[in-house]
DNA sequence: TATTGTTATACTCTATAACTATA
DNA sequence: TATAGTTATAGAGTATAACAATA
């Protein structure tokens, strides 16, 4: 990525470009934490999805996600390739696939999160404990839904 | 995208959600707005980038744009083909094309300009002035590029 | 030999359409 | 008929490798 002398003050300044680059700066972050948990952000973010709920079929959850169902389903395969999370037919509805961590699962959602927390930490590292806070709080109101 | 009461305390809170949306947020806001102009975000930042700079060669503006040079290819072409930039080869070095705004491309930055500014000014819309200050002053810090 | 722009190709991520098994 | 999961396929967006022109 480059630097703020390269792109001069007009892009520089722009709130898409730093958006970009904090968002991406955190991806980095995950995925040097995230690496000895074996899961990416998004696996995480599912583990996340998962957890303290009733189980649910994979289109809940894709919904939930915020993608289509056809795209649910690599993930899940992946996830429970590595045994993270299981899927069993749900018997009141053979046609859903009923998701669950697995206790694997449920330890691997512990550990990343707390290695997840440590990169955020990082990506914050510049601001003291009341400015991380005030960061959030107002990144929170701008990163409301839309009501188009 | 999915609302907050979707996602859970444990997911909705996370940085990188957060930071996700307000990004994807200002996307959908800049593609309505820079709609008029035939531009996208993308072709907006080179328009900034060639701005008010000597003239530069592809792989220059490629890596300040942080893209490989052979991604600045098709770039510039659809650029080229609305007659906001042109190519000339560099005489000095004839391997070389140099890349330059028109003066559409100039106009064109002026105005999409104006609309990226009315974007950021909508996302930003729940914060008051000195909020909205405030949130961009801690972002260009948390944005800093990593020094790994 | 090395570099610039280009093309061909491949990889990732995502969605749409179509298939199957169930309902 | 309609729905859940799946597969095949296609479209962005990106990069790597190879090529032609030039240095």
């Amino acid at each position: 990525m480059p630097s703020d002398e390269d792109l001069g003050p007009q892009l520089s300044g722009r709130l898409g470009y730093l958006l970009k680059r904090a968002h991406l700066g955190l991806a980095e972050l995950h995925e040097e934490v995230l690496a000895p948990f074996g899961v990416s952000d998004r696996e995480l973010a599912i583990l996340l999805l998962l957890d303290g709920r009733e189980p649910e079929s994979q289109q809940q959850l894709a919904h939930r996600l915020g993608v289509d169902r056809t795209t649910m389903v690599a993930l899940i395969d992946a996830l429970e390739r590595k045994e993270l999370v299981a899927r069993r037919p749900d018997p009141a509805d053979r046609r859903r696939n009923v998701i669950a961590l697995t206790d694997a699962g449920q330890q691997t959602r512990r550990d990343a999160t707390r290695a997840s927390d440590e990169a955020e930490r990082r990506l914050l590292h510049d601001l003291d404990d009341a400015e991380a806070d005030r960061f959030r709080a107002l990144l929170r109101r701008v990163a409301r839904p839309r009501r188009d």
